[in-house]
DNA sequence: CAGTGAGCGAGCTTCCGCTTGACTT
């Protein structure tokens, strides 16, 4: 029996140190926190701060494994991460472990390797109770918040609803950025861009430059243009100037979502699974990480690997220093484990993703790139105003080599001169001119968020965390807040004016705006939910609030102050307002608007959120008939329905006529408009107007739909008539009572096979019907 | 999946952060 037992975080971390420590030391994993407040109740005494405790069901079985390896060691080293979370895991640890908290070793290390470790060893700490306290206000302020908040949702706008510290100011980041962008209107101004050519005896060559002067208005520019008929244009003067470019630091899990969702097109939970595969195989270090610092092993062995693929002159060994909000900085960045593998073996993916990492380590670690821009001014006689143009060459690449870091927005990232090379040209020299032109230029609309803009974001305001960004992102869509869509762009025109030998034209062109795919979009739901928030829990929903209470928490872990004091005081403020909000009577519901009358009936039409989203209402509760209501189209917003387009909506469900002595009907409902015939539903797709359906049409989306049936149904047994051989999307499978079952990999031909077999199959997969019923 | 909803009524929903599997129609 081991006389030494480990117990790290992870299972990958676990098995590397088994190996560098040897026979005497056996090393378990917690598989992060084994200890949560409670699951069903609030989990906070309320009187005294004290919080409730309790193992999650599905943890019981390997704390039990946990206890026994622990009592059987002489010692017990807690070598969670070191961090505040981790303090606390090694902190539950012990208490659930039954050890003595002045006995019991605590270790950190911050990179895997044989000598850190056995520092580590060598310098155990004991457990540091105040960065314990200070993940417990931590844990308690986020259960108030959200188990506090999200009732009021639940009696003010709809069940199930949530809030929370963190998802709540992600939505109100969307919300915004929707409104600014409704709200922004485009201004346009002249850009003027000259071409002129030089002669070299019997070579021309072109040089291009831009005015630097704007004009507001078509007449301004024309003006400019016809003064230029009688003009000169002679070189005033030229600047060379040597530019350095440094390369970025190396990965933390922000950028490494931001980088790989604009290389590689990977959306934030795919980069985050690739890359816990590769960490499982031991080719990067750990995934979930705000350092962005490199072990010395990893520094050494990367200036080898530069030397060595490109030569001295591009090693430049630099250490990172974090700059986001709130970092703690328990890991190092994330890199290759051995930097001198260029080359993995796995999925495409894979291979991808840590190509994409190789360089970036590998880049950080080498020389500036060298570049000479040269700045040309051409003057204009009698003119204030100048040509300019700029050239912009690299004379040394150093790490754009091997990466250069991309952007979301196209115009940032154009540089300007970059890559382009001017002509050889000197002081005094005149141009000929071959064009000039004015074009009209727009201001440009801010951008949606993506995904990975979101998480910069959210890191820049220090809101959540490495192992949450990626949890955020689908919590605020699963709670229907935000989706995830494309907006088609509009055309718009744009004038030019052509100054050419003299003489002025001018042309119309088009140009598509605001085309925008995979953004994420708020829902009418989410806009009530942030309008209400904003409106009843201001300093919930500040973009400062998380980074204000991490204040307190850094005062806390210093053992500056009382954590329940802390806790204590901000219940004192938001306890009253969560009892006002409650008791609140508001004449209309939270994000209701009054569109109009109903011309035929006279009664009141109005939008709001129903307990199945948007709907819109004729009539009130209070008249003699009651209410009616139809769902909102998808593309139909609360804030930007008609009255014409609200009445419509009323207009479903409506028969169309009778195929096969049964009525066809059409409604809307859950999801989208459908038809219905002889008891079944045949859903409408999105390309077809409900309204402007014929009967024709109908008939066949009803064949249409009968005939995918029968091809799903693979085979049927008389003897099990709930038995049935199916066709899905992933190939045969069987259906039995309600539940799906996939069919062995020997199972051979899906349509030999018996109801027996079938059978036999879903026994050994275990009956899901019963499991069933909890699920989902 | 399932095509609902103005109110007597049961019981449920929900947070953030640390980790992986188990589950795939």
């Amino acid at each position: 029996m081991q006389k030494n037992l480990v117990i790290v975080e992870s299972p990958a971390k676990a098995k590397t140190l088994e190996k560098f420590l040897g026979k005497d030391f056996k090393v378990m994993s917690s598989y992060g926190h084994i200890r949560d407040l409670k699951k069903k109740d609030f989990g906070v005494n309320l009187d005294d701060l004290t919080p409730e405790y309790e193992i999650p069901e599905d943890k019981e079985k390997l704390v039990k494994s946990l206890k026994t390896s622990a009592e059987q060691a002489d010692t017990v080293w807690l070598a969670s991460d070191e961090d505040r979370e981790g303090e606390a895991i090694s902190w539950h640890l012990a208490q659930v472990l039954n050890l003595d908290l002045k006995e019991t070793k605590r270790i950190v290390f911050h990179e895997i390797t044989k000598n850190a470790i056995l520092e580590a060893i060598e310098h155990p700490r004991t457990i540091d109770i105040n960065l314990v306290n200070a993940q417990q206000a931590r844990r308690v302020l986020d259960r108030i918040v959200g188990f506090k908040l999200s009732p009021v949702l639940w009696k003010k706008l709809k069940p199930s609803l949530s809030a929370g510290r963190v998802q709540s100011v992600s939505v109100r980041l969307i919300v915004e950025r929707e409104r600014e962008i409704e709200k922004f209107k485009a201004e346009s101004a002249y850009k003027v861009d000259a071409v002129f050519t030089i002669k070299e005896g019997e070579q021309t060559h072109e040089l291009r430059a831009d005015l630097n002067q704007r004009f507001k208005t078509q007449e301004e520019a024309r003006a400019f243009l016809e003064s230029l008929n009688d003009k000169t244009f002679t070189i005033s003067d030229i600047t060379k100037k040597p530019m350095k470019k440094s390369p970025v630091p190396p990965f933390t899990t922000s950028t490494l979502q931001q980088e790989a969702a604009r290389k590689l097109g990977f959306t934030v939970s795919q980069t985050m699974m690739i890359a816990q595969r590769l960490y499982e195989s031991g080719l990067i270090t750990y995934m979930r990480t705000d350092s962005v610092n490199l072990s010395s092993l990893c520094i050494n062995a990367s200036h080898k690997a530069i030397l060595e693929n490109f030569g001295e002159r591009y090693v430049k060994i630099r250490k990172y220093q974090t700059s986001s909000k709130g970092a703690q900085e328990a890991h190092e960045a994330i890199r290759p484990t051995y930097v001198e593998n260029h080359e993995i073996s796995g999925t495409q993916q894979e291979k991808r993703l840590y190509e994409l990492i190789w360089k970036r380590t590998l880049a950080s670690q080498m020389a500036d790139a060298e570049t000479e821009k040269t700045v040309v001014k051409i003057k204009i006689s009698g003119e204030e105003a100048e040509f300019v143009a700029t050239g912009e060459v690299i004379t040394f690449d150093g790490f754009l080599r091997l990466y250069k870091e991309s952007f979301d927005n196209e115009y940032e990232n154009d540089a300007d001169g970059e890559g382009r090379i001017l002509p050889a040209v000197v002081e005094g020299q005149t141009l000929e001119v071959e064009e000039i032109r004015a074009t009209q230029r727009f201001t440009q609309s801010p951008l949606r968020y993506t995904e990975a803009s979101l998480v910069k974001k959210l890191e820049e305001l220090g809101i959540g965390r490495p192992s949450t960004y990626a949890p955020i992102i689908s919590t605020i869509q699963q709670r229907e807040y935000v989706e995830k869509g494309n907006k088609v762009g509009v055309k718009r025109s744009y004038d030019i004016l052509k100054f050419s030998k003299g003489k002025i034209t001018k042309s119309t062109k088009t140009e598509v705006v605001g085309n925008e795919k995979a953004k994420l979009l708020p829902t009418d739901i989410g806009t009530v939910v942030n309008d209400f928030l904003m409106q009843y829990f201001p300093e919930i929903m500040d973009y400062n609030f998380t980074a204000n209470v991490e204040k307190d928490f850094d005062e806390i872990a210093e053992g500056a102050v009382d954590w329940k004091k802390v806790i204590r005081h901000f219940y004192s403020d938001f306890e009253p307002m969560i009892d006002k909000t409650m008791n609140d009577k508001t004449e209309h519901k939270v994000g209701e608007r009054i569109l109009g009358e109903d011309p035929a009936t006279g009664k009141c039409v109005s939008v709001k959120i129903g307990r199945y989203g948007p709907v819109v209402q004729m009539g009130s509760a209070n008249d003699e008939e009651k209410p009616r209501f139809a769902q909102l189209n998808k593309g139909q917003s609360i804030q930007s329905i008609t009255l014409e387009e609200a009445l419509a909506l009323f207009k479903l469900p409506r028969v169309l006529g009778e195929f096969e002595g049964k009525t066809i009907s059409i409604g809307t409902g859950r999801f989208g408009p459908y038809i219905l015939h002889d008891g079944k539903y045949t859903s409408i797709p999105s390309d077809i107007e409900p309204l402007e359906m014929t009967l024709d049409a109908a008939i066949s989306l009803i064949n249409q739909k009968r005939q995918a049936e029968e091809r799903k149904h693979l085979k049927a047994f008389d003897e099990e008539p709930e038995l049935e051989v199916r066709n899905g999307r992933y190939g045969a499978y069987i259906f039995y009572k309600g539940s799906n079952y996939k069919l062995p990999k020997n199972a051979g031909d899906p349509l030999k096979l018996t109801a027996q077999q079938c059978l036999d199959i879903i026994q050994a997969q275990g009956d899901k019907a019963a499991k069933k019923k909890k699920g989902a």
